[in-house]
DNA sequence: GCCAACGTTGGC
DNA sequence: GCCAACGTTGGC
């Protein structure tokens, strides 16, 4: 498939973030007594369990570059939809590892052209699974340091709507409820950001999207 | 464990 | 193409 996180050949984007507040039910044990006393098996990893409160949904912000893969691109692949592969930060593999979940929104920002904006929603399809591309050696998104007890970690997203218009990097800033926004932030490179709720309202009258 | 060197992201 | 910001690596 394609990547949609990485320009040449390395995986993609990366920021600091808002951290979440979830409550983690399910202890996450990466380090567990059983990979220690087997030490030649790679202990296998599991989606770590999270409760959230009812009904709760969550949104986020992934970026790609259009020539990779663009919300075009998105909209007409099968069904509307494809696997995230190719993140290779750590901040971004916590989100879609132990945040994202079936559901949740997706802005589609289109990173690196001569206009970056966010051009499209989304939705969270399936949650958190082992990015496979990165142990596939003739992969564009191949990681020889990858491990199967802490793989990169893919979602698939489903196309939703395009925005009227794409909604400019240089127009977000002039917008005050936006303020804070992890992609407004200096710096901000992270792939895979968290919105709140309030952005994702902006965003979505600004972009003229009903969902 | 510090931190300099290096590589990448991505706006401009 | 420039370069600031950030992440990673590796020497010590």
């Amino acid at each position: 498939m394609v990547a949609k996180n990485a320009k040449r050949a390395a995986p993609k984007k990366t920021k600091p973030a808002p951290k979440p507040q979830v409550r983690v039910t399910g202890a996450r044990k990466d380090k567990s007594s059983a990979a220690s006393q087997n030490p030649g098996a790679e202990k296998k990893w599991t989606l770590p369990a999270i409760t959230r409160r009812e009904g709760e949904r969550r949104y986020w912000l992934m970026k790609s570059e259009p020539e990779m893969f663009s919300y075009e691109d998105l909209e007409n692949a099968p069904n509307r939809t494809t696997h995230w592969d190719g993140v290779r930060n750590n901040q971004a593999r916590i989100y879609l590892r132990d945040q994202i979940r079936v559901g949740d929104g997706v802005l589609y920002y289109h990173s690196g052209g001569e206009e970056p904006a966010i051009v499209g929603v989304a939705r969270v399809v399936r949650e958190g699974y082992r990015d496979w591309t990165a142990f596939d050696a003739t992969h564009e998104h191949y990681d020889p340091k990858a491990k199967e007890s802490n793989p990169w970690i893919m979602v698939d997203i489903q196309a939703v709507s395009p925005t009227a218009k794409p909604l400019s990097l240089a127009s977000l800033r002039g917008v005050r409820a936006l303020g804070a926004m992890v992609l407004l932030q200096k710096g901000s490179r992270l792939s895979v950001q968290p919105v709140t709720s309030d952005e994702w309202k902006t965003i979505l009258a600004l972009g003229g999207v009903a969902e």
